[in-house]
DNA sequence: ATGATGCGCGAGTTTACCTCA
DNA sequence: GCTGAGGTAAACTCGCGCATC
């Protein structure tokens, strides 16, 4: 099995999709980056971020020639050749003229839902029947025979695929003929294709909250730290006279409010203030409370003067 | 404007096939 | 060599949104 890490990610964050037809250049290109000193984050309801890893718009671990899947995938295509599930050759595409008609080739039958919902009983049964692979050709075959894909089908469709995530049916037509697959199966192909990006995407965003989680529990935890500390020291002003201040903190003389050198200011900026400069460059909004976005890295969430 | 219809897609599921212990 | 578990991907089902009539 290829780690993800493998799989090359460089997914989008672009919530919610635009459903519309044929959006074949919907890709959402985007790219994560769990470290906190990223500045070019912003909110996950559409953040951007930059991930570091390798593009993973690219072949599955099928497509790998180095893969043990893809030897025994190679071994298998070269004894069955492509077109396992193939129809009879003549006229499989003039059938398939109708785009994903539902009766027009053995496992398109499943197609739309008004057919389906015509079909019921013998009929619906019939119609799995069908959709498993029966067909007059296939006598006696009860179980539907699973197509794999030829490294060959595999690197154009992933190719196609990382052109446009979406096929309009003269794009599909033209792919099917192409790799000697009904329409059908291009369909399905790119329909699963698109939900093993989405798959991962998930799992980077995941993986990405999870970082942030991580961070904010630091910081929170710094930060709850410090203020025992300034509590300590406010209620022993002898003891404030004699110690040094803590490395990371200053105190504002006028509005006694913590302020941080500007050396350490990006391991805490949200409850800073400069003391030198603060009272001329932030007028009393300083002492208003300051919008945090969680989401983005530390030094992002500092509101813009 | 409204409902019917067709189509494409996402989400979830099923199933065949494969690898590995 | 056989077997069961687990993973993967092709194929399927269902529901929804959108475009068209």
């Amino acid at each position: 099995m290829v780690e993800k890490e493998d799989l090359g990610l460089s997914l989008s964050l672009s919530f919610p999709q635009n459903k519309s037809k044929n959006n074949n250049n919907n890709t959402h290109s985007l790219q994560l980056n769990p470290l906190p000193s990223s500045a070019s984050s912003t909110s996950p309801s559409g953040f951007t971020a930059t991930f570091q890893k390798p593009s993973w718009n690219e072949p599955f671990p099928s497509s790998d020639p180095n893969s043990e899947s893809f030897r025994a995938e190679t071994t298998r295509s070269f004894l069955r050749g492509i077109d396992v599930n193939r129809l009879p050759s003549h006229g499989d595409m003039e059938e398939e003229a109708g785009v994903s008609s539902p009766n027009s080739t053995i496992s398109s039958v499943s197609g739309k839902r008004s057919e389906r919902e015509a079909t019921n009983g013998e009929e619906h049964d019939l119609d799995r029947d069908c959709s498993r692979g029966i067909s007059d050709e296939e006598d006696g075959d009860t179980s539907r025979k699973k197509l794999r894909l030829s490294k060959d089908q595999s690197t154009i469709l992933e190719d196609s695929f990382k052109e446009h995530n979406t096929l309009n049916p003269k794009q599909k037509l033209a792919l099917a003929k192409q790799l000697g697959l009904r329409p059908r199966q291009v369909e399905v192909w790119f329909q699963n294709r698109r939900a093993r990006t989405k798959l991962k995407q998930t799992e980077v965003d995941c993986e990405f909250l999870k970082r942030c989680c991580e961070n904010l529990t630091e910081e929170n935890r710094r930060l709850q730290k410090e203020v025992q500390e300034l509590r300590a020291l406010k209620l022993s002003p002898q003891f404030y006279m004699q110690m040094t201040p803590p490395t990371t903190l200053t105190m504002c003389p006028s509005c006694e409010r913590v302020a941080v050198p500007p050396s350490s200011s990006s391991s805490a900026p949200s409850s800073t203030v400069d003391p030198r400069s603060h009272h001329h460059q932030m007028p009393p909004a300083h002492h208003r409370p300051i919008p945090i976005n969680p989401w983005a890295p530390f030094d992002a969430r500092r509101p813009r003067s």
